[in-house]
DNA sequence: AGTGCAGTTGACTTT
DNA sequence: TAAAGTCAACTGCAC
């Protein structure tokens, strides 16, 4: 029988389980399918297919090379499963398991509907470390390190083509499929090439900056490995990645010490802790679909919701909120599809907390920005930036502090902003505070050349902690914090809402036994 | 040379 | 991968 492998976001050919197994089982027909549903959804835009594309240029030839070319259909699931039983006949399907938005898990229902209807089995096998299924946290961590230690599958030598001929509709460009949005002028590369040289790079010796380079968007675009995206389209494997660093590590540590390039143990260290954190955050979704669209903590629900501004939320779109490193940040997105973690948690939480948006549209925004979003890893981190998980310290980042951390002699904002080129340093990350003359001078007049700031940042914060810190005191928030813990935090210790003991006060009997409620008076 | 003191640094807490 | 505030320990300097 014929063994349908569904490729998603899964486009290599290595570390591959559905595709060595079903080779194994028959003749294969590879397929891919660009899923109307799917790319037209308000998450999706044309740089994501563009990167797929580069993705799929790769997995076609490596496919026809092996014997069986991939076979490209424009079309919902059911009906391109239909079509080829029509001109196949019954098939076996397989896949990867996916963790992806409502969308995805409605599709997958369908096609499981479909699947048993008409008799087809359908094997879906797990490609990193999300558990499906899982009630709680415990023990998450081990299963992890099991699943990224387990041997890679082997790439088929050949693989038997159907008999029968089946038309492919061939890569269909974005335009073609009436995605919104432009492709980022300064995109990233897609495909296998592109990541496993992206791995070499990093592991060789680009790593070696890794945790001073990530926080500045200055250094961060050279100095992380760039793989998120690779993750995304599954170009590159985590599984493969985790063993690459492992084998990196061993290689150092069989070195003398003096051989050894300072600071790349710890960086390496530091990489692989992200590794793990991809499925970590991505296993919050699989385990609750509902955080795409509801907050983790229903404690939060109607905090902002009402108070949805337009004007504010399009001026932060743009990237001309007046505050020179949002806008800088927003301005590098759009046209390069990549900023570095910190910067993202910044626009979030400016969003968020300075302009009082309800993180629902913001989300939206950034994930069609993003060339390497994940919606499993996406909304948990806008909900941790946006404060509504219960579980996450509030991290309220202020534009003005973060460039004169990250950027202080303003190249990052004069590169973004072009207006800022001639503004001096003593005014670059305020410019309204600039006196007339002096804007004059710049070329730089406020509001003309470059927005007026449309919030005042310092009075925003403290109207924002004041809300925050009010709603997340009462005591059935408190209360409601420990259910979330239970099934989504980490483990680790001192990390994400773990209990921890205070040295200065330690906790009394009363709170050990109620630990969330109040002390006895 | 030891003392007093302003300023700095880092650990810790609160919001 | 927050920011601001507190506090104690430390530092450099003047006397």
């Amino acid at each position: 029988m014929i063994q349908v492998v569904w490729f998603k976001r899964d486009l290599r050919l290595q570390d591959h389980a559905p595709l060595a197994q079903a080779a194994k089982a028959g003749p294969v027909l590879p397929l891919y399918v660009y899923e109307p549903a799917v790319l037209l959804a308000p998450d999706c835009a044309a740089r994501h297919t563009a990167f797929a594309n580069d993705c799929l240029r790769e997995l076609g030839a490596g496919l026809a090379a092996l014997g069986s070319p991939l076979i490209v259909r424009h079309d919902d699931m059911p009906g391109v499963l239909a079509d080829l039983r029509k001109e196949v006949g019954p098939f076996v399907l397989w896949s990867h398991e996916e963790t992806g938005n409502a969308v995805t898990f409605a599709r997958d229902r369908a096609v499981a509907a479909w699947c048993r209807e008409t008799g087809t089995p359908w094997h879906e096998l797990p490609q990193h470390g999300v558990v499906r299924g899982l009630r709680d946290r415990d023990h998450w961590a081990g299963r992890w390190d099991a699943r990224m230690s387990a041997p890679i599958p082997a790439l088929p030598g050949r693989l038997a083509a159907p008999s029968v001929r089946v038309n492919s509709v061939g890569l269909m460009t974005p335009g073609a499929l009436g995605q919104r949005g432009d492709d980022a002028a300064q995109r990233q590369r897609g495909g296998r090439l592109a990541g496993e040289a992206l791995l070499a790079s990093f592991l060789d010796g680009r790593g070696l900056g890794y945790r001073s380079a990530m926080s500045s968007p200055l250094s961060a675009a050279d100095g992380c490995s760039r793989l998120s995206t690779h993750f995304a389209y599954g170009s590159m494997s985590i599984r493969e990645t985790a063993q690459a660093v492992w084998r990196r590590r061993t290689e150092l540590q069989s070195l003398p010490a003096e051989a050894r390039p300072r600071g790349m143990l710890s960086a390496l260290k530091s990489f692989e802790s992200r590794l793990h954190w991809h499925c970590h955050f991505m296993q919050k979704l699989e385990s609750e679909p509902a955080i795409e669209f509801t907050n983790m903590h229903r404690g939060f629900d109607g905090l902002r919701e009402s108070a949805f501004d337009p004007a504010r939320f399009s001026a932060w779109c743009r990237g001309e909120t007046g505050l020179p490193m949002v806008d800088a940040c927003m301005r590098m997105l759009a046209a390069t599809g990549w900023i570095n973690f910190r910067m993202r948690a910044m626009l979030t939480s400016f969003a968020s907390y300075q302009l009082w948006l309800h993180w629902r549209e913001p989300a939206l925004h950034l994930a069609r920005l993003f060339t390497d979003y994940e919606p499993g890893i996406h909304y948990p981190q806008i909900q941790m930036q946006s404060g509504t998980t219960g579980i996450n310290t509030i991290r309220m980042y202020n534009p003005i502090k973060q460039a004169r951390d990250q950027d202080p002699d303003g190249h990052f904002v004069r590169h973004w902003i072009p207006a800022l080129a001639r503004v001096p340093e003593a005014h670059i990350f305020e410019p309204w505070t600039m006196p007339a003359s002096v804007q004059r001078e710049a070329h730089c007049v406020v509001g003309r050349d470059y927005p007026a700031p449309i919030v005042d940042n310092a009075e925003a914060m403290r109207a924002a902690r004041e809300r925050v810190w009010t709603l997340k005191a009462r005591r059935e928030v408190r209360e409601t914090a420990q259910a979330v813990y239970e099934k989504h935090g980490s483990r680790h210790p001192g990390r994400e809402g773990t209990p921890r003991r205070s040295r200065a006060k330690p906790a009394t009997e009363a709170q050990m036994v109620f630990p969330f409620e109040d002390p006895p008076s």
